[in-house]
DNA sequence: CCAGAAAACTACATCAAATGCAAAATTACA
DNA sequence: TGTAATTTTGCATTTGATGTAGTTTTCTGG
């Protein structure tokens, strides 16, 4: 594995790179709506049209990393350990999540502008509403398939949107209200936990 | 009250029905992404210019009754009842807003469309995500206002996004496997009330 | 190092959404 | 009926996004 790649390879990372800089201090600097493709594409020094075939539109660049997340929760989800019950999987998978995100000061980093973006563009708002989405689906069907007999596909959706839902929202508002990063992060994860807790006693005695 | 309007305004609510049974047709028929701004004024006998006087955007054709919903929760969560804890008050809000929609057969016919619209299109769907956000965003400053004592903000986002997130996620996947419409508001019925009774049940043992 | 193939980049042209603006048409009202 | 207020319209302009054809760059094998 990990030959050096050659140097058209390099060539379109650092394009890429180049971009994605260019981009978010455009961004940070002017607004988002402000700011035009083509002058990214200026700062980044390619033309516009090079732009659209590192990303399908302007929005695109602000999400260039959000599979990351999802991918390494996913991950989780695939390796069951003997006696987990669905909620204890799922458990594992979101703690994992976040303490992968709390380790990882370069994520944060990269992520807090874009969160700033996020929190103040309507349209990057709804986009970024929608990636989440696509990634419960994600989530839910995987948890389904961890345990089938368990949890129905809707089951499993119903469950990872009450854990996702209630930590997204209760985040976001306290964001809104001016919380730290750190204070949002701990909102998040407090409204996770709390849903989790109260599934896994529902589970544990059942009706 | 309920003074007839003149014909000025009885003008521009034909327009306006005009414009949005034109758009629908055509979405219907050719596609929403196939269909231009401008055919829809066309089919509308108004100009192009005239449509975005009506509308902000070409999606909000589609979201035009998108606050009915909202505002009918919105009024029963006004309404506390003496004796009602949160969790009460948000299942009444709830269950009412569920049998608002089904009795409401005009309000189905017409949203029946423009789900499968929203289901179909990755860009109404965004936009749809956003708006059910703000809405939960209101419901849950509502929520917290009517209880201030017992939840904070924080909390009632909290609760509510885990509510509404369940929701979501279930019927939507339900839908995407192939239900009915009735199946479908079943799924994200059970859903809701599945999360409402968890977490009934924990706040009456609070640990 | 060179020649040919493959890939990436660029410079167009084009289309649709959206906005601003001033003139024309319509409605309201005294 | 005449004038004020409002709505509609046409036109120009900006911007995001896509298609295409030709040029430049990189890769590969000799």
């Amino acid at each position: 594995m990990s030959e050096t790649p050659g140097l058209r390879e390099r060539k379109k990372l650092r394009t890429r790179h180049a971009l994605i800089t260019a981009a978010f201090e455009l961004f940070m600097e002017k607004g988002y709506e402000q700011t035009t493709v083509s002058e990214i594409a200026t700062a980044a020094d390619v033309s516009t049209r090079t732009f659209f075939s590192y990303f399908a539109s302007k929005e695109d660049v602000i999400f260039h990393n959000s599979r990351d997340g999802i991918e390494h929760v996913l991950r989780v989800i695939a390796e069951p350990r003997p006696g987990d019950r669905a909620i204890d999987l799922l458990t594992r998978a979101v703690t994992s999540g976040f303490s992968m995100f709390a380790l990882d000061e370069q994520l944060q980093r990269e992520i807090g502008p874009a969160n700033h973006l996020v929190m103040t563009v309507p349209s990057l708002r709804a986009r970024g509403l929608l990636l989440l989405f696509e990634s419960q689906r994600e989530l839910a069907e995987a948890l389904h398939r961890a345990f089938p007999e368990e949890l129905s596909l809707v089951e499993a959706s119903a469950v990872v949107g009450a854990v996702v839902g209630g930590g997204k929202l209760a985040a976001f508002v306290s964001m809104s209200n001016g919380a730290s990063p750190e204070e949002t992060l701990k909102a998040g994860r407090q409204a996770v936990e709390f849903t989790l807790s109260t599934l896994r006693a529902a589970s544990s005695q059942p009706s």
